[in-house]
DNA sequence: ACGCCGTACTATACACTGTACGTTAACTGC
DNA sequence: GCAGTTAACGTACAGTGTATAGTACGGCGT
């Protein structure tokens, strides 16, 4: 009887099912078991493909990365720069999962060494030196990863009626005296929270920086 | 009898006892119950003080912001700034489980206003209009959020003997020729992640930026 | 001085979680 | 046809956050 069948999971599968599930659900509700009922199988079975929960993390992680596009080759160096900071931003707004994956795991799998491959390979060609072109890269990757992530979790607390009122409330509750500045770009405040614009002014800035090292 | 006494607790012991837990034992080995637990406590008699685990976290978060020092008044501005981000990166590394605090929840409390204050006033009194001001002020702070965060988690992967090693295969694992650059730079690339060189050439590379656009 | 009431805490319970352990059924090679 | 490997199973455990209901104490008005 075919009461177990065999061969009817796989790595690729069970990340493609958990992927689905983390954007569909949200990546708080994502469980083992989740993935397990949803296809059909006891939550042990997983353990075949992944030796724990984080193990899985890594590969939906990795499965992510592998939808960036490629460098485009056709214009100057700090437009490719530009290009693979705003793609990875992209892809952590259309899939939030990702700045969380991003943020408790370290680099590791072969489409992340894709990506550092191609920002590493522009750096190189515009003629940075080794340490300068690691350095750089290091940074752009933590600028784009921490601004878009706190871009995500603002977004998602407008989005949450209640949280969203507490934040005003405790916000007006300032008084202006002890903080006339904060007061006093509110306004500003709350609008440079995320958007294009703001992303693209941290990026600028640090582009800026790095034409003043341009080597000749 | 003394069996249930009244107001043991208070908001500040609670935060103060959740603060140590999560320094001994980990941000993610923190519990409500092993708070109440430490405390001689049920665990639902937090919930007289916190609506749920996430209010708590807030309360640990606003806490351990207070611990940051006032900005400097004796020197430039670009100092300033720069007293400010290094004090916020020490704070993270001297506690990391701020780090993870920063990520998960938006700014909100007192004490994250003060700090808001500090550098905002900094960059207003430099002489920026209100936009640019409210701009940077986030570029920095989501900068500094993602460089600590992750220096912090490389640095715990390195910790963990059976994670390090892992890494390293996968790393050696990369073919020289589909990942040339990758597989040139690994050692600057290892050497750049974390310290406070690598900490100060992004942030030099900010300021770097922000001074061109520095008013008259 | 007495009774009331809100408040601070307890006890119990529920619906989950990740995963260790032992078992069973199906496929593979002899 | 039989042995061995492996994929999936079921059970169980030690946790989690928190909803709900109950209980005893402290301070209040009279």
């Amino acid at each position: 009887m075919g009461r177990t069948p065999r061969n009817t999971l796989s790595s690729e599968l069970i990340v493609r099912t958990a992927f689905e599930l983390m954007e569909s659900k949200g990546t708080d509700a994502f469980s083992l078991r989740g993935v397990a009922a949803e296809l059909g199988v006891g939550p042990m079975a997983l353990y075949t493909y992944f030796r724990n929960k984080d193990d899985l993390y890594d590969a939906v992680r990795d499965h992510l990365m592998g939808l960036l596009p490629a460098v485009p080759q056709d214009v100057s160096w700090p437009d490719q720069v530009r290009a693979v900071c705003r793609g990875l931003r992209l892809l952590m707004l259309q899939h939030p999962c990702l700045a969380q994956l991003l943020a408790s795991r370290p680099l590791a799998g072969h489409e992340t060494a894709r990506v550092a491959e191609g920002l590493l390979g522009v750096l190189r060609a515009a003629g940075f030196d080794p340490e300068t072109a690691a350095r750089t890269h290091t940074t752009l990757f933590t600028y784009v990863l921490g601004a878009t992530s706190w871009e995500i979790q603002m977004a998602a607390e407008r989005r949450d009626p209640e949280a969203w009122r507490r934040l005003r409330t405790t916000m007006e509750s300032l008084s202006a005296r002890d903080f006339p500045t904060v007061v006093e770009l509110a306004p500003e405040l709350s609008r440079t929270t995320g958007g294009d614009e703001q992303f693209d002014y941290g990026l600028d800035l640090l582009l800026e920086g790095l034409r003043v090292r341009t080597p000749s």
